[in-house]
DNA sequence: AAAAAAATTGAAAACGTTTTAATTTATTCG
DNA sequence: CGAATAAATTAAAACGTTTTCAATTTTTTT
């Protein structure tokens, strides 16, 4: 059924029922009530594309799935859903090889200049990330989710990566332990850098070397932790602590260890970062496991808020947000060997 | 820039050049040359909206995101992108609670009223799965990735799950297992409901008895595979043999083995389902593993290219396919002990 | 009770395309 | 060469809303 049959239907002129739907002030309360309610009745609902076409607005937030990522992408996602969930606005997927950063900025233009999104949501930046200022220049909405240390001005929210790995490294050391290692993420994108830093930067406060052989880069899975921490724990002296990008590693060094007769938590510590996915608890693991926690979902809700923010006329340069981390300590840390 | 004021520029008519950009026959081969030069000279492209308005098409695949199965869920979507990159057609994504059946159905029912896709990709149906029959009853295009029971002809794409935990059950049988365990996906979905058959067929065609004590049902994570790999392996006598839902239950299964000082390949074989995840790969685990494999994200791109034939007329009937599973034996698996 | 003000409703003009039906231009053929 | 046919182009009518501006009705004030 169309506006104007419905509206008939009413006696009303489309006008009015189009106001009493959209909820503006200058409609009577009982007109209101009367269209609403017939609406309801006759399932009425206007034409998503007409109303598009008319107010220019698409409905949408686009955001790039990059491989590699998926599962903190797919949680990052929900917790999204989680805000749009009344708002008639839409998450479009684009799923992206990332394989080089000139196809991931044509996809980026792409995006933008086919105008089916209202503002984008920028993931794993880069310190000198192009994405950004494309963009900016181009004058669509954007979010970042991290940082970048691009001139331009931009929204974004992270997570204070630098000072969580930081009290997690300050509290191995509290613990005695001297060689510990570091298994982060992919090289070049801005949090890797903040934990290198954080690790770092504990190190040096109490005068001790930093010594490139205790750390890596790499994806965050399983495999990539379980192979790391073999090579670092056949070096010796061998590391007795580590410091885990994600759960996923976590797992890996778990088996590292295990696979030489070592115990997490007395022969060597772990601590990890948990981003809080539903199917990997670090309670349940066995010993349970310390960790920085932050919570991906959570950041994915609060994303979309901000981009809500942001398309209601909010300037970029009033959206900053950097959360603090929890350290929570469990079975696999403890004192140096 | 305007069709209107593009077409004034290269003195023609804008039917005309919509209908070169368009691809229609009926404009000479000169002209079309033309319009597609100019057009990207200029930066030229139609307003999204207004063609989907006078199409009333969309340009978008919804598909709704449960918890619990991310992971699988974003290599699917990772795929299907792989498909659609040239179209123009988006990935619409609701992300969703999947708490109650009923919640659940009423968001269909919102996905589809609001007109915001031209078809539906709907996946881990149950054997008398609701959705079917809405989307039927609501005459929206849809895929199911999986296969329900339900009476109404629908268009889907599935994996021989029965066949290949048949497969696989059936080699551990010939290596002279006699107590296979079987950690299987969620109660209630159908795969998981095939996946049992093929189990129990196995066991059947050797004359062998079914013990319900030795399956278990869950989600796909790495915990789940723990927790009842162990409550199995105390039983007694204890199973030999494995058969796992997905890589994740395996490494749980591995995990929960070296936990008891079992070799995996030796003391106890595992064969787990594989939908080839570029993070976790069955021959760098260790012991490599033995795996019926298919890949989620094929499915994704191929399920993209169903849903493109059924947008195009073919009769959802006509859209069944049943995929092959491999069976790739490696080291974790071995003689019964 | 009339005048003024406020509240409510409506007519008509966008929004930017695609497509139908009509028109013009080019080609073929007797 | 002229009629018939084919090929290429265009004018105008959708598509279904929102929004501006104007008109009407209702309420308040004097």
């Amino acid at each position: 059924m169309k506006l104007k049959d419905f509206a008939k239907h009413l006696d009303l002129s489309p006008t009015t029922v189009s106001r009493a739907l959209s909820g503006y002030p200058e409609v009577r309360e009982s007109t209101r009530k009367r269209v609403a309610d017939e609406a309801l009745r006759l399932g009425y609902r206007p034409n998503i594309n007409a109303v598009r076409l008319v107010t220019g607005r698409v409905g949408a937030i686009g955001i790039l799935m990059g491989r590699g990522r998926e599962v903190h992408f797919a949680e990052f996602l929900s917790g999204m859903g989680e805000r749009l969930g009344g708002e008639d606005i839409d998450i479009l997927v684009t799923p992206i090889a990332e394989h080089d950063a000139r196809e991931e900025i044509q996809l980026y233009s792409r995006l933008v200049e086919s105008r089916r999104v209202d503002a984008i949501i920028v993931n794993g930046p880069r310190p000198d990330d192009e994405r950004i200022s494309l963009l900016h220049r181009l004058g669509m909405p954007f979010l970042v989710h991290g940082r970048s240390e691009t001139a331009v001005p931009y929204a974004w929210l992270d997570i204070d990566n630098e000072g969580a790995i930081k009290r997690a490294t300050s509290h191995l050391l509290d613990l005695g332990h001297r060689r510990i290692a570091m298994i982060n993420g992919r090289p070049g994108v801005t949090f890797s850098v903040h934990r290198d830093k954080g690790y770092r930067d504990a190190l040096v406060e109490r005068g001790l070397p930093f010594d490139p052989k205790l750390v890596a880069h790499g994806n965050f899975t399983d495999e990539v932790g379980f192979r790391f921490a073999r090579s670092f724990l056949e070096q010796s002296p061998r590391p007795t602590a580590f410091v885990a990008g994600s759960m996923m590693t976590a797992l890996g060094v778990y088996r590292a260890a295990r696979s030489l007769d070592l115990i997490v938590g007395k022969d060597i510590s772990v601590i990890a970062h948990d981003d809080v996915f539903p199917y990997l608890n670090a309670d349940n693991m066995a010993p349970s496991l310390s960790t920085t926690r932050s919570s991906m979902r959570a950041a994915g809700t609060r994303s979309a808020e901000l981009v809500l923010q942001l398309l209601s006329g909010k300037p970029p340069a009033e959206i900053h947000e950097l959360w603090p981390v929890e350290l929570i300590l469990r079975e696999s840390t403890g004192l140096a060997p």
